[in-house]
DNA sequence: TCATGTATTTAGAATAAGTCTAAGTTGAGA
DNA sequence: TCTCAACTTAGACTTATTCTAAATACATGA
């Protein structure tokens, strides 16, 4: 890029980015594996597979196929770039937040939200020494507050 | 029933109870049905659909269709005779056990370990008050230590 | 008893998420 | 420029689950 123009750095530094962490992950920034990590990075909806297809798509010059979604959410994920999230039977949801973290699931409207692990740190540690706990994950079920 | 035979009482109580849970909560007791809650009562092994289907069609006289076995568990679900368990992608497991409770899975072998709900009681006050939790669910990855 | 209506079950078709295949495309390095 | 491995593509395939339409069972009332 090393662009002259600095108004909006936004969409570039984010490609940068998108494009820098799949480098250190040793993944080839490929167009199609960029603008996935991309828009993964800048949501924070945890959405499917087909709903990057959707919101990805318009995004290359090029088709896009459901083949290469998947292929790429699945190396992402190997690559520790990205999380898998089961929230309901029969659909994977997609993360970029890799950081130790739960979810709260309004249901009310579906919504998504990342709890923080150290909310709910103690819970490694609760269950006897018969248990080597590698990893836990909660998921919470409610409504947000209207405050 | 009201047998004489008292010698090997399990079997008919446990179609009794499987037959009085099933009335109790206003589902019909069809054989089908019987055979499947109480295939689901005497395991801890979190079956799914298709485990429940192999293990429980020698116990009927006739077939068991696989549309039978869903139209089953989704009615003992809707009942709240069973839950549904989450742990991996692309199936649904099936549990007997409504109490509220969590889950162990041991990463070696895929066992699943029911964990009682007191062990981790606390995660429910966690969150701050913009949140209502109306439950949640736990899923611990690890290993069992062999003592 | 018989008729009838409703619930249930059945086999197989349909759907939907995800994977695989085989054929093209790309691009880094010889 | 040539070559080869990596990547992408369209569409076929698989698998879990749901749907459909026809058969069965069963309760109730004439
Ligand atoms: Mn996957
Ligand atoms: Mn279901
Ligand atoms: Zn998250
Ligand atoms: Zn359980």
């Amino acid at each position: 890029m090393t662009d002259h123009n600095t108004t909006d750095k936004t969409t570039a530094d984010k490609i940068v980015s998108a494009e820098q962490l799949l480098l250190s992950r040793g993944v080839k920034p490929t167009p199609q594996r960029v603008v996935i990590a991309d828009y993964l990075l800048q949501t924070d909806s945890h959405p499917t597979a087909d709903e990057v297809l959707s919101a990805v798509s318009g995004a290359l010059p090029v088709a896009l196929s459901r083949a290469t979604v998947y292929n790429t959410l699945n190396t992402l994920k190997d690559a520790g770039v990205i999380k898998e999230v089961l929230t309901e039977p029969g659909r994977v949801r997609y993360d970029a937040n890799v950081s130790h973290h739960h979810h709260f699931v309004d249901v009310k409207t579906g919504q998504i939200l990342d709890i923080p692990a150290d909310k709910v740190e103690a819970i490694g540690q609760l269950l006897g020494d018969q248990y080597k706990v590698h990893g836990f994950q909660v998921l919470f079920y409610g409504e947000l507050e209207q405050n």
